[in-house]
DNA sequence: GAAAAATACGAACGGTCGTACTATTTTACG
DNA sequence: CGTAAAATAGTACGACCGTTCGTATTTTTC
């Protein structure tokens, strides 16, 4: 209960840097996010940030992922304490609301998805998986909403595209 | 018939530097626009572009002109010689959305739009001021056609910004 | 045609960027 | 402890960026 599995610190700076790398790349974007920058958000040389990641797409990756995550602890797994139906589906719309208000300078998710639309690449990939997935979960929470005979048969895209 | 006034070569370039400019910019967007490629792009050196600028924010809000430009006289200009109301505004409607399919790259303005969102400057306020211009302009012609009878006491700004 | 002005070039500057390589320090573990 | 491994720092490189400057060349004007 007191020592730590083997490695700690580096997991621990890492963690560190993607908080950090997450809060500067939510205002500028994840193009905007440059090594020597964040290196100097955490106190460290450009080279010690950049040896746990190995290249700066990875590290925007990372940053991408933690925005996800980030974004489905705040909306999703809340969401899914609820009792499945529209009490369910209402909830995640809320949480989205919340989610977009409590984070003024944008979500990141979103920005990226306006930085990668027309930009081929591992990260234009990533964001579009990202967002299928979203996608993905709404339309089953809608689809719940339906089975349970709380929703008419309405088209569930239109509506998540809507808001 | 024949002698240029005065200034000729210059403004010729210039035109051509801008052409080039407007073609990288609608790819790569206004801040993927480099003096660099610009240059090698109409086959002149770095420096003799620039000179025609004096900065690459000019050179940046110069470009941005000329796509204004471009969409007044593939959408506006027509539609002005169709007689005021429904039809006119049918026009400009129709007209814009040929315009988004002409350019399969993207409108340069509406890039700039979600580029420049942001980001402070006078990039920024360029963009802001000839949305604002587009947007007072369809209001005008939204509004011969409830003045002609044409519409109901639609609001306009909805219209606009739902398509 | 000569003088003047506009235009274009080429090299260089200072800056930032991502990345590679090598040392040094810090951690973990027997 | 000591020692191997992991983590971080330091330095340097090459590529690109916008910009400046001195100079050569072309165009305009008289």
């Amino acid at each position: 209960m007191s020592s730590q599995p083997a490695n700690s610190k580096g997991a621990a700076t890492r963690e560190l840097i993607i908080d950090r790398a997450y809060a500067i790349a939510s205002r500028e974007g994840l193009e905007g996010l440059s090594i020597g920058d964040l290196a100097q958000a955490v106190g460290m040389s450009k080279s010690g940030v950049f040896a746990h990641f190995g290249s700066r797409e990875d590290l925007q990756l990372a940053v991408l992922d933690e925005g996800g995550r980030r974004f489905g602890e705040f909306v999703l797994i809340p969401a899914l304490r609820k009792p499945r139906g529209l009490v369910r589906l209402r909830a995640i719309i809320d949480g989205w609301f919340d989610w977009v208000r409590e984070n003024q300078h944008g979500c990141l998710v979103m920005s990226a998805i306006s930085e990668y639309d027309s930009l081929p690449g591992p990260l234009h990939d990533a964001v579009v998986a990202r967002v299928q997935r979203w996608r993905s979960d709404t339309t089953r929470a809608t689809q719940m909403a339906i089975d349970s005979g709380e929703l008419r048969a309405d088209t569930d895209p239109q509506q998540v595209s809507f808001e």
